[in-house]
RNA sequence: GGAAGCGUGGCCGAGUGGUUUAAGGCAGCGGUCUUGAAAACCGCCGAGUCGAAAGGCUCCGUGAGUUCGAAUCUCACCGCUUCCGCCA
């Protein structure tokens, strides 16, 4: 959510700001409900001063003894004047409401305008894709050729969409996962955390998924409203919701590993072969809760946490500064990370980092105390570091063989007992 | 799932319809005293929001209701504790 005040006191910096999105505001119609709100809400507060003062009143006349009933006469056609008041505020204030929430994040100054991805710039590129002496193969192929990868299996299950891995693909898979943790908990400074994957309707509204993204996400039909999570994300970061933390303990680094599951709606068609595009799939994401003025300097040091995952195994990658079109909703601005895959000829995503500013943060009514002991809005971010799924995906096409076998990166040895190919 | 009890500021805790502007304590901050510290004493000490200001308004788990007036009464829900049942 935007600042509300910023909305009032400057709003063409506002409608300037997201017109860099290519968002159009309806800034008469804002002002007109904002002049409307103010006189609503002076009348019901006076109303209200009013009838305490009178209650009072009736209260102290009491208390010496005296006759009350002239006192509620006179108070007799408050409460219909006090309640109208207060309904009219209300709906006015719903309105407001509503219309802030709808409302994406203003992009930082730094990141370029564009409508959509063809407007990301390349920021930096690390490792030389390989070439091969033969076609490489998919990583559907791949692992369907060692017998470790069962789509089908999957669709009998459960239904599109779905993967079963088996054997030593099942492992390395859980390999990544351990290497993952252990390599932001080890040496980048994270603390570990374990989050419900099911999560209520407060928390997503506090990272920004609800109200406008209902559709993205699986909703329980059960007794409790709850929704699987679409992201580690919601549940860690929803961890200082409504917290108001000491300066001390700035910033806070976490990282979990959680399944995500996600609805995919609108995606119809998009990435059908293989585990591009799951309902259900593995990530390791990263968090931090910093302050204001550090936040920018986390975006990068959050975002070389990620890259360093891809750099320990060896594969070749690229960092994108998505442009104002190809943010995310609540972002100030993103980092996406697009790994190297050879078969697909392309770079494709594996991380997206972003610093929300306080976005986030103002939903969140997540706080820190400042030096003059003032309550004051933090910062948060998070970054995949990364989406387990297709970074298999990319080990599995990035260190194949003509044989089709696949080369394990020294980094992940030690969670395959050593052992240095999969499939014989 | 059944039964009982309980949700009050950072923490503990008083408060059963009206000067409650939520007592008191702890912690914290400032001061007096002290070589310094401790103790003692004095003062300050929740959040949000509206307003140009003066000054208001809201918040005692959440939401509805009763009342001129609700932390206090009613209803529903949520959470916690204990016991029973079930269970990885």
């Amino acid at each position: 959510m935007l600042d509300p005040r910023l909305l009032r006191s400057n709003l063409p910096a506002v409608a300037a700001g997201l017109a860099r999105r290519g968002l159009v505001l309806d800034t008469a119609a804002i002002e007109r409900l904002e002049a409307e709100r103010k006189a609503a809400q002076i009348e019901a507060e006076r109303l209200l001063a009013e009838r305490n003062a009178r209650s009072k009143a009736i209260g102290q006349a009491k208390a010496r003894g005296e006759d009350v009933q002239p006192l509620l006469d006179e108070v007799a056609s408050l409460g219909e004047r006090l309640e109208a008041a207060k309904a009219r505020f209300a709906a006015i204030a719903e309105q407001l409401d509503a219309l802030m929430l709808q409302l994406p994040n203003i992009p930082h100054p730094s990141v370029p305008e564009g409508v959509d991805e063809t407007g990301n710039v390349e920021v930096k590129r690390w490792g030389t894709p390989k070439s091969f002496p033969f076609k490489p193969k998919d990583h559907v192929a791949l692992g369907e050729g060692l017998g470790f990868m069962d789509f089908a299996a999957a669709a009998k299950l459960t239904g599109s969409r779905f993967v079963v891995l088996k054997s030593e693909l099942a492992r390395l898979h859980r390999a990544l996962i351990q290497f993952m943790l252990d390599l932001h908990t080890r040496e980048h400074g994270y603390q570990e955390v374990y989050v419900p994957y099911m999560v209520n309707a407060d928390s997503l509204r506090g990272t920004g998924q609800l109200p406008k993204f209902e559709d993205d996400l699986f909703k329980l039909a059960g007794e409790s409203p709850y929704y699987l999570i679409p992201t580690a994300e919601v549940p860690v970061t929803n961890l200082v919701r409504d917290e108001i933390l000491d300066l001390e303990t700035l910033p806070l680094k976490m990282v979990a590993h959680t399944p995500c599951f996600r609805s995919e709606a609108g995606s119809a068609g998009r990435d059908t072969r293989g585990m591009i595009r799951q309902h259900q799939f593995e990530k390791v994401e990263l968090v931090q809760i910093v302050h204001p003025e550090r936040s920018y300097a986390a975006l990068e040091e959050l975002t070389a946490h990620a890259e360093a995952v891809l750099e320990r195994l060896g594969l070749p990658y690229r960092r994108m500064l998505l442009c104002t079109g190809d943010m995310g909703f609540g972002s100030a601005k993103t980092y996406d990370l697009e790994v190297w895959l050879p078969a697909q000829g392309t770079y494709r995503e594996v991380s997206s980092c972003s610093n929300f500013e306080a976005f986030q943060a103002r939903r969140l009514q997540a706080r820190f105390r400042n030096p003059e002991g003032k309550p004051e809005l933090v910062h948060t971010l998070n970054g995949s570091g990364l989406a387990v799924g297709r970074t298999l995906v990319a080990l599995l096409e990035n260190y194949q063989d003509e044989a089709g076998r696949i080369a394990i990166p020294e980094a992940l040895r030690p969670y395959m007992d050593g052992q240095q190919y999969l499939g014989y």
